[in-house]
DNA sequence: CACTTTCAGTTTAATACTAAACTGATAAAA
DNA sequence: TTTTATCAGTTTAGTATTAAACTGAAAGTG
C-alpha cells in the first residue's frame, strides 16, 4: 500500500519536472526567436511589451504598468528611461506618480510591429488545434488559480 | 466565407496571445519563487540548474552542457566560472575539451538540494490532476515538435 | 611538413532583471 | 503645525543572458 503510493508520488513527481523543462525550454527559445526578429526595428521584446501594454491602456502609472507586466518597478524604471530617451514613451509627472503615455513615434512603432508580433505568437502555437490551445489555456489557468 | 475565416483566425490568434501571457506569468514567478528558496543555500535557480545536470551525467563537456541546459557556451563559461570558483564543481582539460564533475562538496550539496527541488516543481503543478499533468506534457511536445 | 579549417572555450558589450536600500513628496496623526 | 507613515519612483550591486568577436589547439589537406 505504501510501496503503491510512493510510486504514484515518483511519478508525478517526475510528470512535473518534464513539463517543466519542456516549458522553460520553450519560454526561452521563444523570447530567443522573438528578439532575432524583432532587431528588424532595433527593439528587444522587454521594450516591445512596454509599449504594446501602454498602448492598450489609458493612463498606467510605473507601478501600474510594472505589475501588469510583472516586473519589478525597478525594472521598470530603466526600461522606461531606454524607451523615453528612444523617443519613444513620455512620462507626465502628477503629484507622486508618472503617468506613461506613446508618443507619435511610439504608436507609429508599434502599429507596424504589432500585427507581426501577433502572428508570431500565433505561429508558435501553429501546431495545436482550436481545441488544443483552449486546453492549454485552461490548463495554464487552473495551475495558477 | 472570407469573414468567416477571419473571424475564427483573430479568436486563433488571440488564445494564442492569452496562452503565451500565461504561460510566460507561470514561468516568472516560478524562477523568482524559485530563486527565494534556494537563497537558503546561497546559490541560484541557474547555478542549481548547472549542479542538477552535471550530477545526472557521466562526463559533459562545457559545450554539451550548454546545449543540455539551452543556454549558450558563453553563459556557460561564466556560470562554471563561478561554480568552480566556490568549489562546487571541477573542469578537467583533455585536449580542446574541458569536461565538468562535481566536486565532493558540490554533490552533498545536490544531495541535499535534490529533493526540495523536486518537491517545488511537484508542488507547481500541484493543482492538476496526473491525468491533466500528461496532457500539458503532451500539449508542450507538441508545440515543439 | 606547412596551410587552412574547424571547433571548444573565452571575452566583451549590451540588455534584462531582482532585491534592497534610498529619496522625496504626500497624507495621516498628534 | 509638527511629526510620522506611506508610497512612487530611483539607485545600486549582483546575477543572468545573448550575440558576436576572439583565441588557440587539433584535424584535415596538399
Amino acid at each position: 500500500m505504501y510501496a503503491e503510493e510512493s510510486f504514484k508520488k515518483k511519478r508525478e513527481r517526475m510528470l512535473s519536472i518534464l513539463a517543466w523543462f519542456r516549458l522553460s525550454r520553450f519560454y526561452n527559445q521563444s523570447i530567443r526567436k522573438s528578439n532575432q526578429h524583432l532587431k528588424l526595428w532595433n527593439i528587444t521584446v522587454a521594450q516591445f511589451d512596454v509599449l504594446a501594454q501602454v498602448g492598450s491602456t489609458e493612463r498606467l502609472s510605473q507601478q501600474e504598468l510594472a505589475d501588469k507586466l510583472l516586473v519589478t518597478k525597478g525594472n521598470m524604471t530603466q526600461l522606461l528611461g531606454k524607451l523615453e530617451q528612444l523617443g519613444w514613451i513620455q512620462r507626465e509627472r502628477e503629484w507622486k506618480t508618472k503617468y506613461i503615455t506613446l508618443t507619435d513615434e511610439g504608436r507609429a512603432l508599434l502599429d507596424e510591429i504589432l500585427p507581426v508580433q501577433e502572428q508570431f505568437q500565433a505561429d508558435q502555437f501553429g501546431k495545436l488545434t482550436m481545441e488544443e490551445k483552449k486546453q492549454l489555456l485552461n490548463l495554464l489557468k487552473k495551475i495558477q488559480s
